[in-house]
DNA sequence: AAGTGGTCTAGACCACCAC
DNA sequence: TGGTGGTCTAGACCACTTG
C-alpha cells in the first residue's frame, strides 16, 4: 500500500495533486468559470483517493484559485473585482466597468432600531429608527457578496418606498440630495457562516472577506451603514490617499 | 455504526464539534494562546474520529478563532491587530500602543535592480537599482507576517546599510528628511504559500492577506514598494476618508 | 435515476518537536 | 523517546442537483 511516497521530490501527493491542477489553469487548459472533473474522476487519474484529492481542491479554493458551487461541482474563479471601497462607486457600474455582468437582489427591507452594537458603530442612540435593507450582489451570475444596510430613517424620511434593487448612491443623490463624504471602513479576513453563507449559496466555512463602511454627508451626519460579506476570492481592495 | 447522524437537529457533527469548541472559547474557559486538546483527545471526547475533528478545527481556524503552530498544537487565536495602512504609523509603536510585544527580524538585505513588475508597480524603469529588504514581524512572540520591502536605492543612497529590525518610517524620516505622503494600498485575501508559508512557519494553504503597499514622497517621488503577506486571523484593516 | 459534493469511519505511517 | 500534527488509504451513506 502506497503512503506518504515522497517520490518526486520532497512534495506531499495533495500538494502535486495542487500543482498539477494550477498548471492548467495558469496555462489555460482551464478557463474561468470551467468546471473541473468530478472529485472521483480527478481522484482515479492521480491515482489517489477523494479524501486526497479534497485536500488538494480545498488548497486551490483557499488561493482563490478555484470555487465550489453548491453540489455541482468545482469550477475555475475568474478575475477579482477591482473595489475601491474609499470612493462612491456603484456595484453596478464598477462592474460593469470591467467587462462583467452586475444583478442585484433585494432580499429584506425592515423598518427597525439601533441596537447597541449599531449605536457604537454609528453614533445613533439605541432606539433611533433605522431601515435594514439586506441584498444580494453577482458577478456574471455568481453571488459574490451579501450585505446588511442601515440607513438613517430620520435623515432619509421614506426611503423604504423605493426600488433597492438600484444603486444606493444614486438613490440618495438623486432622492435626497445627499453626497456621502465622511467614510470610517473597517475589514479582515474571515469564514462566512449562516445565515450569510446560505444566502450566497456555499458551504459554512467557506473563506470571505468582511467588510464595513460608515458613510456621512459633507456636514458629519450619519447617513449608512454598511456590513458586506464578500466570497475571498471574488475581489482585490484598493485604497488610494494622498 | 453511527454516520450522518443528525440527531441534535440538523447540524453534522463537525459543526456541532465546532459549536462546543467555540462557546469555549467566547464564554472565555479558553483564552488567548491556550493550547487546545490534542486532536486525538479531542475525537475520543467527542466519540468520533480525528479526521471529523480536523474539520470542526478548521472551521474554527478559516473563522480566525484557532491557529496552529508548527507541529506543536492549536491554540486560541488573540485579538486581531488593528492595522490602519494609510498612515504613517510604525508597525512596533501600533503595536506596543495596543498593550502588546512586537518584534521584528531582518532576514535578507539585498542589492538588485527592478524587474518588469516591480517597473509597472512603482513606476520605475527596468533596471533602476533597488534595495530589497524581507523582514518577519511578530507580535506577543508569534510571527505574524512577512514583508518584501523594495527601495528606490537612487533616492536613499547607503540605506543597505541601516539597521532594519525597526521602524522604517522613522529611519526614512530621521536620516533623508522623507515625509511618505502618496500611497496607494491592494490587498486581497489569499492562501500563503511558499517560500511565505515556510518563513512564517505555517502550513502552506493557511489563509493569509495580501497587501501592498507603494508609498511616494511629497513631491510624487517613488521612496518605497510594500509587500505584506500577513496571517488571516493577526489583523483588522481600517480606513478613514474625508 | 444518476451523479455530484458533503460527511464520516477506523485505521495507518511519517516528520517534527519537546523532553 | 513519546506525543503532536501532517498525510493517506479504502471504503461508506446522505442530501442535493441535474437531466
Amino acid at each position: 500500500m502506497q503512503q506518504q511516497a515522497f517520490a518526486e521530490g520532497t512534495l506531499p501527493l495533495y500538494l502535486r495533486v495542487r500543482d498539477q491542477l494550477a498548471g492548467q489553469i495558469d496555462k489555460g487548459v482551464l478557463t474561468p468559470n470551467t468546471r473541473l472533473p468530478s472529485e472521483r474522476i480527478l481522484a482515479e487519474q492521480f491515482g489517489t483517493t477523494r479524501v486526497t484529492t479534497r485536500l488538494a481542491l480545498a488548497q486551490l479554493e483557499a488561493e482563490g484559485k478555484i470555487y465550489r458551487s453548491n453540489r455541482r461541482g468545482w469550477f475555475v474563479s475568474p478575475p477579482r473585482l477591482i473595489y475601491k471601497p474609499t470612493h462612491d462607486y456603484s456595484f453596478s457600474d464598477n462592474v460593469a466597468a470591467q467587462g462583467r455582468v452586475p444583478e442585484t437582489e433585494t432580499l429584506d427591507v425592515t423598518a427597525t432600531e439601533a441596537n447597541a452594537w449599531l449605536a457604537t458603530k454609528t453614533g445613533l442612540a439605541v432606539g433611533d429608527p433605522v431601515i435594514w435593507l439586506r441584498r444580494r450582489r453577482q458577478i456574471d451570475g455568481r453571488p459574490v457578496l451579501v450585505e446588511n444596510i442601515y440607513l438613517n430613517a430620520t435623515r432619509l424620511p421614506g426611503i423604504e418606498t423605493y426600488d433597492f434593487n438600484r444603486s444606493l448612491w444614486k438613490l440618495l443623490r438623486e432622492q435626497y440630495g445627499v453626497e456621502l463624504k465622511g467614510k470610517r471602513i473597517e475589514m479582515y479576513p474571515t469564514a462566512l457562516v449562516d445565515p450569510q453563507a446560505s444566502a450566497i449559496g456555499v458551504t459554512a466555512g467557506t473563506a470571505g472577506l468582511y467588510v464595513t463602511r460608515c458613510s456621512q454627508d459633507g456636514q458629519g451626519g450619519f447617513i449608512e451603514f454598511d456590513e458586506e460579506f464578500w466570497l475571498h476570492d471574488a475581489l482585490s481592495i484598493q485604497v488610494e490617499v494622498s
